[in-house]
Parts: structure tokens; C-alpha cells; sequence
DNA sequence: TGACACAGAGTGTCTTAACACCTAATATCC
DNA sequence: GGATATTAGGTGTTAAGACACTCTGTGTCA
């Protein structure tokens, strides 16, 4: 007689459940964000351009395609071209068109992006551990072991 | 005499576990986001825009001021009245200087405003069943809690 | 080998966010 | 009670993101 209502009451508790979940982590990102923002102006960088910089440093000399740098965005950015423009313009990557295919337009990080982003490694590690420091190692394997599985398909 | 490298060596772990956990928290969001985007594109919303309805209905016939609206969201905005300028363009929300003090201005949500919010919360349900449906309620209170730690000061 | 599909990169255009600045109204304090 | 600070809201302008479309080069297949 009241299963209906436990249900319902259930599923209600359920989506506030997956609601809170999702606002928590809209809202973690955001004052991580934030702060890492804090470190990035002043060197005229935004948080996209520094994850191209440090992908870019990953790759090596061999630099990547337009594409594959989108593909390895955290965030989905369609206009990758002209954010490669602002970021040649301001000497921090080098494009030069592929020679076996066409097609392609390599970028590489220019020694001025490289002394860039390995300046900011110690800037970057201190403001992490500052805002994460406070966590364990438990609680932190635990929260990315979580995250994990949240993007998981279902 | 190797207190020095196991210093480091654990320095760099802590370092790379900080870093991992940054990564999947704005991982997780840009994937939550982006289902959430999905949903709310068709009816002409960003998520921004959806958070205001959302806490314009909560607000009830009160209403908010634009600071009270601005401290609320989830992302700073610094541009909160052309954000609401649109929403009123759009006939979601109507504004209104105050009486007392002249010098705020009252918001409030629209009929047709309140009827989006309303008919929306299935479809929002319903996406976050999918997106998060997969974990069990511990999973889920686990994650809210380490999030929620993870934004305190120190 | 020539038409055609596809992939990679870039552009035009509109919208939206970001930053600094400005105006009006209220509070404060001597 | 009048100068001054503070608070709320808005605007001008530049930069960045979003979406559709185009251009060029490569693969494919009759």
C-alpha cells in the first residue's frame, strides 16, 4: 500500500542524490579553476592553453596535429585553429605544414613555450597542494577512483 | 642518507596524485556538463542560464537581486546583467528597481520561465539517472563527501 | 585515371564572457 | 547636515568561444 510511495520516495532521494553529486563536482571544478586561473594570468595564459603547452611538452620534438590536440582537450573546443593563432602570435608554439601529408600542420612548443611551462610546474604544484594538500592519499586515490568511475558509461 | 630522495620521490607522488585528482575533477565535469549542455541547448539554456531558473524558482515570489544571484552560481560571472538582460530578452525573468532601496533590482522568474524550470527537472532527472545511475548510493555519498572536503580552506 | 568521398585545417559571423570603468542611491561619520 | 565612502547596477570594449561553412589535399574505387 505504500510501496508506491517508498518508491517514489526513493527515487526522489535517489535524484537529489545524483544532483548533489553532480553540483559538487560543478562546484569543486570551479574553485580549482578559479585558482589555477590565479596562476595562470599573470603569464597571459588561459587554463586550455596551458594544457596544450604541457601536451605539447609531453609530445617532444615531434609536436602534434591540430586535431589530436583537440581530441586530448579536457574541456571540448571546437576553434582549436585560432587558439593555436594566439598562442603563436605569442611565441609560444610553432606551426609548420606537414611534408608527406599536407594535410597536416604540426605544432611544436617554441623554447619560449617550453621555459613557459616549466617555469609553471612549481607554481602549479604549489597551488595544488595548497588547495588538496589536506587530503590524504586514501581520500585522494579514493576521489579520483570515484571520479573514475562517475564517467564511466553506466 | 637516501631520507633526501625518498623525500623527493615522495614529494613527486604526492605531486602527481594532486594533479591526477585536479585532472578527474575537471574531467568529470566537462563530461557532466556537456550531457547537461545536450539537454538544455534545445530549449535555448546554458547551464548558467539554467542555474538562475533554478534558484529564481527556489527564491519564489521574493525574487533575487543581481548580487544575491551573482554570489550564487556555481562559476563566477562578472557579467550578471547582460546575462539577465538575455533571459529577460527571452521572457524568462522580469526585473524590477526597488521600492525601498532604489538601488536594487528585483528578479524574479516569469510564467513561462517557471513552466521551463518545471517541465525541465524530468529531463534533468533523467540525465542524471544516466550519467550517475551507475553508483550506489555509498558511491555517491563517499564522492559528495570527498568533493566537499576537497573545497574547504586547508 | 578521373570522379568522388573523406579527412585535416581554417574562416565568417554571431554570441558570450572578461575586464575595467561609470552612474546612481544609500550609509556613514565628522 | 553635508562631504565622503560604500554598495548596487549597468556599459564600452576587447577577447574568446560556438556553429556552420569552405578550401585543400589524400585515399579509393569504378
Amino acid at each position: 500500500m505504500t510501496t508506491l510511495q517508498d518508491d517514489l520516495r526513493q527515487a526522489k532521494a535517489f535524484t537529489s542524490l545524483h544532483e548533489e553529486a553532480f553540483l559538487n563536482v560543478a562546484r569543486t571544478e570551479a574553485v580549482l579553476h578559479d585558482g589555477l586561473d590565479r596562476v595562470l594570468g599573470p603569464h597571459g595564459l588561459s587554463l586550455t592553453q596551458y594544457n596544450v603547452v604541457r601536451m605539447l611538452r609531453g609530445a617532444g620534438p615531434a609536436g602534434l596535429c591540430r586535431n589530436e590536440i583537440r581530441d586530448r582537450l579536457i574541456t571540448r573546443m571546437p576553434d582549436v585553429s585560432r587558439l593555436l593563432d594566439r598562442m603563436e602570435a605569442a611565441g609560444l608554439v610553432h606551426r609548420v605544414r606537414g611534408a608527406a601529408d599536407r594535410r597536416l600542420v604540426n605544432t611544436t612548443l617554441t623554447e619560449r613555450g617550453r621555459a613557459l611551462v616549466n617555469q609553471l610546474d612549481a607554481e602549479v604544484t604549489a597551488l595544488h597542494a595548497g588547495q588538496l594538500g589536506h587530503l590524504n592519499k586514501t581520500q585522494l586515490r579514493s576521489l579520483i577512483e570515484l571520479l573514475s568511475l562517475a564517467r564511466e558509461p553506466a
